[in-house]
DNA sequence: GTCCAGGACCTAG
DNA sequence: CTAGGTCATGGA
């Protein structure tokens, strides 16, 4: 057992984990549970900033403070936004709205699944996954069995069928996340050379991969590389880019996306993540 | 029963 | 370049 305080200010826990970037969190009287590589984690807002529990041993805290990067400055970020109305609703609404940083492995594995998917139905998809492959964790009473599992290695997957992929529910997903996983697993194909790209060869590299459009990409190297310059656009963004900033005109979605790459500024990402978590849950 | 979901991919025009 | 069909599954 171990626990710690981490000082931050600006920081919506709720808002930041329940928007659609992580997909294992889970809230229960105003705590978060949840796991990051093998730990698993309980996480509380207070006024303070986020307290944090695991259940086992910790000395060095450093991954959390990574996952849930702490260290970084809203108010600079937010700062960079356009100054539009769209854009202040969004932040408005959202405040203190965070982008995480994930394992990139976890991140694109995640997102393969996450297709044509409600995040309710991804949520569920990566349940099984971790439940049926994942490595197994110390036992934590009063939390639901997938948390009792760590996400799976590339190589715990690499060598299941196609078969028992699609028994959870992954659909025609399965080959898409079984082809990575075994790339990934026999060095075909290396996570960790993305750190060293630049954006748009970061992007290409990953297109690669079956199964990864530019959307899938986007939101990998968002989420899981920290390029705060990806936008991802899926059908929600899509629909409220058209709609908040081209009322009158229908707008291809070739010159959406280079609206998005040249309106919203070097954090762009950030900006889309406030839009998306606004016109899901504080419009309609 | 119908429509749609944090898409990608392939084909035809 | 754009439009349309297909893939699997389940929530609304």
């Amino acid at each position: 057992m171990a626990n710690i305080l981490l000082r931050v200010r600006d920081y919506n826990l709720a808002a930041t984990l329940d928007s659609g970037q992580v997909f294992r969190w889970h809230e229960q009287n105003d705590t978060w549970n949840g796991v990051v590589g093998k730990h698993f984690v309980r996480l509380k807002q207070t006024p303070e900033g986020i307290f944090a529990e695991t259940a086992s041993q910790v000395n060095d805290w450093d991954w959390l403070r990574e996952f849930l990067q702490t260290k970084i400055e809203l108010e600079a970020i937010l700062k960079t936004f356009p100054d539009d109305p769209p854009m202040r609703d969004a932040v408005a609404a959202c405040s203190g709205l965070r982008i995480l940083r994930q394992d990139p492995w976890e991140c694109l594995a995640s997102f393969i699944l996450s297709s044509t998917k409600q995040i309710v139905q991804i949520r569920q998809i990566v349940s099984l996954l971790c439940e049926r492959f994942g490595e197994r964790l110390a036992p934590q009473p009063h939390i639901g069995s997938d948390l009792f599992h760590s996400f799976p290695m590339p190589q715990q997957i690499a060598t299941a069928s196609e078969a028992e992929l699609r028994a959870c529910k992954m659909g025609f997903r399965a080959p898409s996340l079984l082809a990575a996983a075994r790339r990934i697993a026999d060095g075909s194909f290396d996570l960790e050379a993305i750190h060293k790209m630049d954006y748009p060869e970061a992007r290409e590299e990953l297109m690669k991969l079956r199964g990864v459009g530019g959307k899938i990409a986007d939101c990998v190297l968002l989420f899981g590389y920290g390029f705060d310059s990806a936008f991802p656009v899926d059908v929600w963004i899509e629909r409220a880019l058209q709609r908040l900033y081209f009322p009158r005109r229908r707008v291809s979605e070739k010159r959406l996306r280079h609206f998005a790459a040249t309106h919203f500024g070097p954090h762009a990402g950030w900006s889309q993540q406030y839009l998306f978590h606004y016109i899901r849950t504080k419009l309609e």
